[in-house]
DNA sequence: CCAACGCATGGAT
DNA sequence: AATCCATGCGTTG
């Protein structure tokens, strides 16, 4: 492999030049080699004291800022032991890992720049020509664009590195690679390259490019065609984030082994750490290719396999956290593979973790045999699993899984839309396994990893009480987020709406894995929806207690949108509101039943003539605004506590919110593609409650006895009504509309239940999933099938009817529960729905009061309801209903 | 009857 | 159009 390192006998230091028989390895040479040393210069070398020892009278020292040590910064030796400060100056590496601060540094070259891709003429360049560059002072700064260009482009190449620890956001590496060129991901590695770059990248002006000269020589005969790359150097977009690098590699220089995967690894690792420049290398993280291979002395067999780019949806994005918690405190490198995001199937029993062919491939022992192999992982706690690493024929491929995975995962305790991660810990190769809980909030001032996203509860939409986090509890309420707020709901949930329905928007989407800026977006935008959301005019919901969540139910009227306000006493102990301007971010004091619009400013200010303009001062003190905002706040997050410690309420809540979004799913689209973090199963929809997919993995969910009047299944029984009413008020209308009075239809009975509905039932109340009878394949749209099962007449709902089957009109299988809940509900709605059709009032007039009877909305008071025709209003109002039991008729199309 | 296995299917990319 | 992969489902023990 080494063409000069190899066959010299001189110690590498040129102030040295003792002659060695066995070489020592010390740095990493631009070529990717490694210097060889002499015995004495290369423990000077390992022992941090090289430059101190060789380099004294060179250039190039500078202290650090923090502790004030000095540092040989112009040196190739030394570049791993500071980072560049962004405020000018540099910081030792060890200040650096204590602070935290390692920002981006675009001053160095990538790694790549070291790996030993280079062609052979470029090879000659090292040694004292690098010195001269490197060596000779302060860190070459104007090489940076150029050289992150050949970065950006040959990270891509290249598997993710030991020191490649994205910021636990990603959110630059989104921006600049998933979400901006996701349509080229997919394309031909060059075009894909120059595509990401280009559009990954900050545009640098001219004159940098032209200062970038050297760079062309360095990315020399690369795959990429590093000609074009200068252009558009890849500048790491959020250079102002608040990002930082995992510090859990080991900085310190390791000795060699022989591969070479790993030796670039080391290599670079102290590479990022001392420049950042990792972070944006992690941009295209994880990302084989082909081109790489033939290059690269690294493994073969890894090589070998990372023919293909994994796809960015497999990129790992460890954290440091998870990168510090798998290392421990040892030095081991930790080279993150790639992650997943656990489907159903794979957090379901079966206990079969699909594993991605190409990262399969890549990163796991060759298999030649379907038995595969036993596969020894290691958790982040030092468990150590075995798994059955195999494959299936499939369509002549292959499909890899892990088997066995249950125990893991049940001991991780994660479920569909979490993360896990395949690491790997070098030099032992030891696959490690980490995860990451969708629900992971962003932590401190990362980014997010991913806003509570996947395990449903409160993301599911469902929660229409005035949710907020306690950090973030009234998002509306500040102002420069209030600002917008009003038309970003609106906007943001036609937005998702559209992408649900409209892949073409977003073809990431098509998948409903929700990219971190999604999920950022989503969970500013669903609080502040939440915020939006009211109980309609001389509506009072009634407030359910659910696990120690506070709902409000809705059972008369939809809520409807308007704009946020805060309630509050005034000093005469008369009931008020607080709203906030629109323009002028002023608070204005009205009435309490007072309801409006989702824009309000102060003009609409009626209930205080004086107070019309927004020239005038509002009446709060910026000290009494702020305890009202913090008063809110903390009620806000009373209101919400997501009772995650307990898993069967969360099962509960889901089976609640599986409920809930029933009367979205049956349009055929939900707002809740936020919960469905993971991939979407191709045959069930988004925020599918199916046996899969909300089973426990044991199978066994709560049970409820037919007579239980607990919340939930109160709440069941309610929203079952409310199902019904919906499904009679849909076919009423079809009714209308064909003007077929001859329909054979009962008019007060469903068309069918909703598969999901019928799953979730099964599931929560049998807790022993059937799946040969419980179907959600085929949409069935054939009344008769499952009104049979429904039928009132036969008092009974068969919930495991398979709806391909009218004459399937077996028992209920299931022990009672569920099953007989539903039924209680039917028979409930149908008693109240027949006594109520002799006098017609609730459902119609509260249709006609909502809906304005045409369904193009209408005003309510002060407030303005949404029309429920512009798709918007009805997505709000499932937010909000979602778990409350609508009892009354919302607006449908 | 049930769970596990392994292939087939079909939506998504 | 090809491939991937989530998961359905028939088969087997």
């Amino acid at each position: 492999m080494s063409s000069s390192s190899s066959s010299a006998k001189f110690c590498f230091n040129s102030t040295c030049k003792n002659v060695f028989d066995r070489p020592r390895k010390g740095w990493r040479r631009r070529t990717g080699e490694f210097a060889d040393l002499c015995d004495r210069c290369a423990s000077a070398y390992e022992e941090g004291k090289f430059c101190e020892t060789f380099h004294m009278n060179a250039s190039g020292w500078r202290c650090c800022e923090s502790c004030g040590k000095q540092i040989h910064c112009g040196c190739i030796v030394s570049f791993h032991m500071f980072v560049l400060l962004d405020a000018g100056g540099i910081e030792c590496i060890t200040c650096a890992r204590k602070s935290f601060i390692l920002t981006p540094n675009p001053a160095w070259p990538p790694p790549s720049f070291f790996l030993p891709v280079l062609p052979e003429r470029i090879k000659d360049l090292s040694g004292k020509n690098w010195c001269h560059i490197a060596g000779s002072g302060p860190v070459p700064w104007r090489q940076a664009p150029s050289m992150f260009s050949s970065s950006s482009a040959h990270s891509e190449l290249h598997p993710r590195l030991p020191f490649e620890v994205d910021r636990p956001s990603g959110i630059d590496r989104l921006i600049g690679c998933e979400r901006l060129s996701a349509s080229s991901l997919e394309k031909k590695k060059v075009d894909d390259s120059s595509e990401r770059l280009m559009n990954g990248s900050m545009k640098l002006g001219a004159s940098e490019i032209v200062e970038n000269g050297n760079a062309g020589i360095n990315c020399g005969e690369r795959t990429i065609p590093c000609v074009n790359i200068p252009q558009k150097a890849s500048f790491p977009r959020n250079s102002t984030s608040n990002s930082h690098f995992s510090l859990a590699v080991s900085s310190t220089p390791i000795n060699e082994a022989n591969d070479q995967t790993k030796v670039s690894g080391t290599h670079v690792s102290r590479l990022t750490l001392s420049t950042g420049i990792g972070k944006q290398v992690t941009a295209h993280n994880g990302a084989d290719s082909s081109s790489e291979t033939p290059l690269r002395n690294g493994r073969p067999r890894a090589d070998a396999r990372a023919r293909n780019q994994l796809l960015p949806r497999y990129w790992p994005r460890i954290t440091d956290q998870e990168l510090q918690q798998i290392s421990g405190d040892s030095n081991s490198v930790i080279t993150p593979l790639f992650e997943k995001m656990l489907s159903a199937s794979d957090a379901g029993r079966i206990g079969r973790l699909v594993l991605p062919k190409k990262c399969a491939e890549a990163y796991f022992p060759a298999i030649s045999q379907p038995e595969g192999l036993p596969l020894k992982v290691q958790d982040s706690k030092g468990t150590e699993w075995m798994f059955q690493f195999r494959f299936w024929p499939n369509n002549n491929s292959r499909m890899y899984v892990l088997e066995g995975v249950t125990p893991c995962i049940q001991s991780m305790q994660l479920q569909a839309g979490d993360i896990v991660t395949f690491s790997r810990i070098e030099p032992e190769g030891k696959l490690v396994m980490g995860f990451r809980k969708a629900s992971t909030a962003s932590t401190s001032n990362q980014g997010s990893e991913t806003i509570v996203a996947g395990d449903g509860v409160p993301m599911n939409g469902n929660v229409s009480a005035k949710k907020t986090k306690p950090d973030q509890a009234s998002p509306w309420s500040k102002d420069e987020k209030s600002v917008s707020h009003s038309k970003e709901v609106l906007g943001a949930k036609s937005s998702f709406r559209s992408k649900r329905k409209n892949s073409t928007l977003n073809s990431k989407c098509k998948r409903l894995r929700l990219e971190n800026e999604d999920l950022v977006e989503l969970q500013v935008t669903l609080e502040q929806a939440l915020g939006l959301i009211r109980p309609a005019p001389n509506c009072v919901p009634s407030v359910v207690v659910i696990e120690g969540c506070e709902f409000e139910e809705f059972e008369q009227d939809a809520p409807v949108i308007g704009r946020p306000t805060i309630f509050a006493t005034d000093h005469i102990g008369e009931k008020i509101q607080w709203v906030q301007c629109e323009d002028c971010s002023k608070w204005r004091k009205i009435p309490a039943d007072a309801f409006l619009p989702s824009r309000w400013t102060c003009s609409g200010n009626t209930w205080d003539p004086e107070r019309l303009l927004c020239s005038v001062a509002q009446e709060l003190t910026a000290e009494q605004l702020e305890d009202l905002l913090l008063t809110n706040d903390q009620i806000a997050s009373k209101k919400i506590k997501a009772p995650k410690q307990d898993l069967d309420a969360v099962e509960a809540l889901e089976g609640l919110d599986a409920l809930a979004n029933l009367a979205i799913q049956e349009e055929g689209e939900s707002l809740t593609s936020s919960s469905q973090a993971t991939t979407k199963h191709p045959r069930h929809r988004a925020g599918c409650t199916c046996i899969v997919c909300i089973q426990p993995p044991s199978g066994k969910g709560p049970k409820h006895k037919q007579t239980c009047t607990c919340n939930v299944c109160l709440t069941v029984k309610r929203r079952f009504r409310t199902l019904m009413l919906r499904r009679e008020k849909k076919q009423s209308e079809k009714e209308a509309e064909t003007t077929l009075n001859q329909s054979q239809q009962h008019p007060y009975l469903p068309e069918k239940l909703p598969d999901d509905f019928i799953q979730l039932s099964a599931s929560t109340g049998n807790g022993s999933p059937n799946r040969k009878t419980v179907s959600s394949d085929e949409p069935d749209d054939d009344p008769s099938r499952i009104r049979s099962s429904v039928s009132p007449f036969k008092g009974q709902i068969d919930l495991n009817i398979q709806p391909e089957r009218d004459e399937d009109l077996s028992p209920v299988s299931d022990s009672g529960g569920m099953i007989k809940l539903i039924q209680d509900a039917t028979e409930t709605y149908l008693r109240e729905r027949l006594s109520s059709s002799n006098n017609r009032s609730s459902p119609a007039s509260n249709e006609k009061q909502l809906g304005g009877g045409i369904g193009q909305g209408g005003s309510f008071g002060q407030g303005i309801v949404y029309g429920s025709k512009d798709g918007v209003a009805e997505a709000e109002h499932s937010v909000a209903s979602s778990t409350k039991p609508v009892a009354s008729l919302s607006p449908e199309r």
